[in-house]
DNA sequence: AGTTAGCACTCTCGCATGATGAGTGCTAAT
DNA sequence: ATTAGCACTCATCATGCGAGAGTGCTAACT
């Protein structure tokens, strides 16, 4: 009340700072005498307390019960994370051990996904998010038409982002891989980058079955269009559930259903449109209500503006913001680097 | 102790029948006189009673503590299973209504496993265990190679029980797409329906390019011949944690840790080898520790002996087998006819 | 011989009670 | 501005008690 400058004092950011580290350590909320005995600071724990006091009227802190110790508030948080964090950076030796695990998996994207995501889940301790680059236009790179047997065709679909997408097709006269074969070599040059509803257009100058072909691949990469807005993998959840915030019965449940539904990601989606984007959501800063006690760090990663998924770690508030941060900037460069290998022209890097 | 024959009374069948039923329904131990309350049967408490004692005695039965009502053990459950539930079929509204679902996913293989785990997952309210249609021995069925750009090629591979698989092969002279074609038309015909040892070997008497991809074609196989065995997807678990039983903390984070490492996947293969077996495991009859708690109903779909895949379900001991054993068994056999149109040459029944 | 009524007994569950202890906020002294 | 001292608050835990559900046993009944 008397002191109300918005400035905060050196000694009260560490302490701010040392009961953001320490809660999220410990679990428990944080008292004055706590702070002294496990680190030097040069004051009493009743100069501890007033400066407590102060960062509670700020709004940084807060008490469960009176009688409790202090937890970070939402905007304890912000503030820790924005002005006592610096710009954390994964450890050299992680980096080495994280390189190295990459070079193992090769340029498999969809393992190179798997594993990114097991990374992000280790270094946090929490749940790992993330969706496979996906162009936001996909054009038909290449397609193949298989004869699996008489009247059963299996056609395969390369699109831009490299991604390959399968489907039966169903055919009245029998056909064979020749005229198969044919059928796609001319096809393939007339709809190479065409998207969808183009292919859609295509497809009504032709009879019969280039007609059905193409109509098939229009349909196709119209609903993968559709699904890659609901397609968002997470890793880690049984770590993650170990956590004591975790441990009540409901919320293992809750926290099930919010990652199942594609809620979720077309949340996330439009607050991080440029690749290399890299935000950080806590608490009640998350738009969706059920998000209210976690924190979101998610950031979008990709070979061009055009190819890119997002990738980031989901958690409760309680989080360590310093290597999650840091792993999912690290891990996202890692797979931008990747895919620029896989799609675009120029070597990586 | 004055009674010991082996034989239940008709009477002690049917409570038995009705105490199982009635548990697994409200979850809470049964009482003589809640059992009465329910269901007529045209005696007293009393002899229900007697009859429950008779029922423990043959471990069938247990209490929870002195004064709680029963509660079916392992053995109460299995000889409900077996005595007490006849044949159980889906009812026809519900089998409409699968077919139906069915029909609208026509032939996407991947779709239909989802759709099955789903209808699983729905009609017992546990957890749906699946796993995709492999042959124990793939063999090429046709491949493809696709230039992406200089030095990095796409290989798409479609074995025999007709999945794709994909991978990138690096070169380091450029080849173009025409000699990509005429150089996979020719190796198609030389390693169909080979084994990925036979092809290693036909790999050998190759050199350069085509050695090169043929070495690529093996450990391609190779690699997913050994993680199908790690592969069973589950589906439904934010529902089956609403279960009582699941309510509490650590179960979710154990049941998780069960279902994604592979070691459940290995412990269900050996036990159901034919196809259309179908196997129930009740609590302590799991040969796996963390299972004991447990029941799980799994069975062997396929299209022929050689392309098969499993799929059941696993819930708490107390679960509704009923329904859980009659749905296992009628999508194992709709799958089943599923994938024999797909890959056999008879059509389906 | 099987069934039933009656009754004492057991054990869980829920609730109130009280002691403990961590931690605070305030005041006055330094 | 900092600190010591102290009264006060409130979650947590153990204890104790009453209520209720359900049993097991015995003796009477058909």
């Amino acid at each position: 009340m008397i002191h109300m400058s918005d400035e905060l004092s050196e000694r009260q950011q560490k302490i701010l700072k040392l009961i953001v580290q320490e809660y999220v350590h410990t679990g428990r909320a944080v008292g004055s005498k706590a702070l002294i005995d496990r680190y030097k600071l040069g004051v009493s724990p009743a100069t501890v307390r007033n400066d407590m006091g102060i960062l509670e009227d700020q709004a940084f802190l807060q008490h469960p019960h009176t009688s409790a110790g202090r937890v970070p508030t939402d905007s304890g948080y912000r503030y820790y994370v924005e002005n006592l964090l610096g710009n954390p950076r994964v450890p050299m030796s992680e980096q080495i051990r994280i390189r190295h695990q990459f070079s193992q998996v090769e340029m498999q994207v969809a393992a190179s996904m798997k594993l990114a995501a097991a990374v992000l889940a280790e270094a946090s301790g929490n749940i790992a998010l993330i969706s496979p680059p996906r162009s936001i236009q996909e054009t038909v790179r290449h397609f193949e038409l298989i004869s699996l047997r008489d009247h059963l065709i299996l056609l395969i679909l390369v699109t831009q982002s490299g991604t390959v997408h399968e489907s039966f097709l169903h055919i009245d006269d029998p056909v064979d891989q020749e005229t198969l074969s044919a059928t796609s070599r001319q096809l393939n040059d007339e709809i190479r980058d065409m998207r969808h509803t183009e292919i859609q257009l295509q497809a009504s100058r032709h009879e019969s079955f280039s007609a059905l072909v193409l109509e098939q691949i229009a349909a196709l990469m119209q609903r993968t269009e559709q699904e890659s807005t609901a397609e968002l993998h997470s890793e880690g959840l049984e770590r993650a559930l170990r956590q004591p915030e975790f441990s009540h019965g409901g919320v293992a449940q809750q926290l099930l259903e919010v990652l199942r539904g594609g809620a979720l990601l077309s949340v996330l989606l439009p607050q991080v449109r440029q690749k290399d984007d890299l935000r950080i959501f806590i608490g009640s800063e998350n738009v969706s209500d059920e998000l209210q006690s976690y924190g979101v760090i998610i950031a979008r990663y990709g070979a061009t503006s055009e190819v890119t998924g997002l990738l980031g770690i989901l958690g409760p508030t309680r989080m360590p913001y310093d290597r999650s941060i840091s792993t999912v900037r690290y891990v996202s460069h890692l797979l931008s680097d990747l895919l620029r290998h896989v799609h675009a022209d120029e070597p990586e890097q």
